[in-house]
DNA sequence: AGGCACACGTGAAGC
DNA sequence: TGCTTCACGTGTGCC
């Protein structure tokens, strides 16, 4: 494993030092290697130094890498005594779970864009009831929440989760829909098709009663929704 | 750059060669190192044989750091032609975004524990009007949206943000509040416990009026808490 | 020409 | 002991 600062510099400099000897006894007995004229004058410390900074820099990167290791390392939990390698394999794991899990979670939670939007998706199809992931995107209003819910009562479905969130006006509302007696994963289809047309009218509903047309309405909270006395 | 295959295959055992005749040389001209008698028979075969396997070691363990390498620039866009270091910074940089992405979405959005609980904390600090994000998790009950809309109109902040997640009987409901006037960031901390307080108020108006003590209400839709008509 | 990035082989430690 | 991992210096190609 070696820690902290190794004697290394010694070897890898030893085999250099093996090189620097070779070149310089060849010299010696006169076994010139080729290109003679070509070193002119000075041209020894020039390589060496050459050569010198050039290990430098080299250290340098190195110890650039490593530390962008080790910052991954203190980043991700359990990988502190853990090879290169599998450091590297723990971080690519990281990666893709992470970016799964907030792509599945954000494209669900985050507030929708300014458009008016219903959808209805299949979660879970194969093996036991299926469930449907529906959300509606619209403008805040105060009966939007009844509706919503007399709405899908109305469905021979039961609502397994809700999750509202709103921001400056504009409301997302996604259900998980479960249907409990269902034999045939074939109907799913049918289910999709009825609670998207459900939803949808309660979208149009939302966009009947605007007093201004051209403007969307203030709303002062986001409470506006979840009043109980109108 | 050097991409692909380099034919710098020759010179790292071009080295290698340097060092290896270099030792040859001194053995020819009967310069032992060090050491004579340790060298017993067939010692240089062997040694060769064990330089030659540790080298291709060392070459497969490159290949795996470096697939991994690969492997993380496929992962992350834009890392194609870069750089190891800047690579490894990207990576860094993902996996922070990602994890706080994730987390502080995560946090907010799941169904919390069976234990009712309150949470205050600050959000935004330093510079211009700061925000607190608070949050209540405690079995569902009619009133609970209203109580907590009135509790909350109560205080001096405006509800920026509202996200309310209900499953199976329990509900969190999550608020973003600021300060519109604010001009002391000093004040943050009484208005976090003023908050705390609040909620803890509703909290405590939830626990008071339980038919059954022992047993949690059941509830037959997450849509108990929305309905605008008791 | 000089800096930079890469792959290579090798010595040293840890099991 | 052998196998693995690491850091090192070096050769080499590309700006």
């Amino acid at each position: 494993m070696m820690r902290g600062i190794p004697e290394g510099a010694v070897h890898g400099g030893l085999a250099a030092q093996a090189a620097l000897v070779f070149e310089r006894e060849r010299k010696e007995r006169g076994t010139r290697p080729e290109r003679v004229g070509k070193n002119r004058l000075g041209a020894e410390p020039r390589a060496a130094m050459a050569l010198k900074s050039h290990s430098e820099a080299e250290r340098r990167r190195r110890e650039r890498i490593n530390a962008h290791l080790s910052t991954l390392r203190s980043l991700i939990p359990g990988t502190c005594k853990m090879d290169k390698a599998a450091l590297l394999t723990e971080v690519i794991g990281r990666i893709k779970e992470l970016r799964t899990s907030t792509t599945e979670i954000s494209q669900g939670v985050n507030v929708p864009a300014d458009a008016d939007e219903v959808k209805v998706e299949v979660n879970g199809h194969g093996g036991g009831p299926f469930s449907l992931r529906a959300s509606i995107c619209c403008a805040d209003r105060p009966d939007l929440l009844a509706d919503l819910r007399q709405t899908l009562l109305s469905l021979p479905l039961r609502t397994v989760k809700a999750e509202i969130s709103t921001v400056g006006g504009r409301v997302k509302n996604e259900v998980v829909l479960t249907c409990d007696g269902c034999e045939d994963d074939s109907e799913c289809s049918v289910f999709t098709n009825n609670v998207h047309q459900a939803l949808k009218s309660v979208l149009e509903r939302a966009a009947a009663p605007p007093e201004f047309p051209g403007k969307r309405r203030r709303i002062s909270s986001p409470f506006h929704a979840m009043s109980s006395s109108p």
